[in-house]
DNA sequence: CAAAGATTTAACCACTTGGTTGAAAAAAAT
DNA sequence: ATTTTTTTCAACCAAGTGGTTAAATCTTTG
């Protein structure tokens, strides 16, 4: 039996070999769409080390998606807890979130699919993460309205059309590639452009 | 064997008492997701009876996802290509396409997992629907930015813009409910706002 | 009524899939 | 060197699922 049970798998071990490939497959096919033999042909092993390592398939995905959650959600929390000036904390989350997207593209379609198909599984992943409070963000609108330095605007909806605008473009990049009629590498400079377009665009919506 | 295949199924007949249910479990739980046995349940037939009308799953989700993708291609067709002034169609669509989807709330992450979970499948079932072509949008865009009525913005982006700031509310409901602590009616008050509140912000967002 | 079609029932098949087992071999640790 | 851990192999099991079949019954329609 694995002596490091619930720990972070050392790298270049068997383990990390499994989890990473796991990682890939759940994130681009979700659970329900992955089998195990799919996991362990990547990670170069069969089926049984798989079980060696993870005991079940919930065990294994359960990994994957709290390591994904943990990495989405400090980049949440910054634009909704964060204490800067509001349009340069917009500025940052915008160039900093479409960065994150882009290196791990499949990450929000994997969080909302899961989400939708059983909450309950998921939720129970995200502990012990306390969700992000958005507070800070509508007081910090709200004293920009009274200020008069940006139009007024529903905080709430704004908090979402920032998110919209970011992280929408990833999730129906299939679609847009064939409306669009853009390669992957047209893709990337599109996404690319996107920070600098997006920012001006919302700061522009805010302009008193 | 069924004597009208491939028409319309006639109303309250069985054979739409079928197509309904499956159309329901189908835009919630994706192929993979959904069981035949499910569906005969909700139809309130048996599992024979399934198969004597659509022979297989593939095409009884092939009748669906067609019915589907006829309900969403007209109006972003309208966008595309209606040849109203440019702030009128804008208005438009963000309060029709809001309307449609608040009507059916499953169906764009129904589009979007199918595509990304199998592009061929899809893109068959689309046929013979033609593309919605950009071309006239984009150039009432650079019409309008050469004319000094809208600040000069990319017309791609802002077509994604537009979308975006429509559909993923939508798609990522269930984590803005947690996010936001909304129930549902609070949830249906915030997308009819959305109506409003996206379309002065995109108008506010192309002032020059 | 008689024929054709619609529907049920229940058993059945083939296949996939998550998971197990037990023995053997390879590698690592002592 | 020997004990422990890791890894392979191959067969296997149980459950679930899409799909079939054949007979029986109900409904419609000529």
């Amino acid at each position: 039996m694995n002596k490091r049970d619930g720990l972070q798998p050392l790298p270049d071990s068997t383990e990390q070999k499994i989890f990473d490939a796991a990682h890939e497959i759940f994130t681009q096919k979700g659970m329900d769409g992955t089998k195990m033999q799919e996991i362990a042909d990547l990670a170069g092993i069969n089926k049984a080390l798989l079980h060696y390592y993870y005991r079940t398939k919930e065990k294994l995905f359960e990994a994957v998606a709290k390591a994904v959650i943990d990495k989405a959600v400090p980049v949440i929390r910054q634009l909704f807890e964060g204490e800067q000036p509001l349009q340069e904390k917009i500025r940052y989350f915008i160039d900093f979130y479409i960065s994150l997207i882009s290196r791990n593209p499949f990450i929000p379609l994997f969080i909302i699919s899961e989400i939708n198909k059983h909450p309950d599984r998921f939720f129970e992943a995200m502990f012990p993460q306390d969700m992000p409070r958005p507070e800070i963000f509508f007081k910090q609108v709200q004293i920009e309205i009274a200020e008069r330095r940006i139009r007024p605007v529903s905080p709430k909806h704004l908090m979402v059309n920032i998110i919209s605008l970011c992280v929408f473009p990833f999730i129906g990049k299939p679609m847009m590639r064939l409306v669009l009629g853009m390669g992957t590498g047209e893709m990337r400079v599109f996404m690319e452009e996107r920070k600098a377009e997006v920012t001006s665009f919302v700061l522009a919506a805010l302009r008193p």
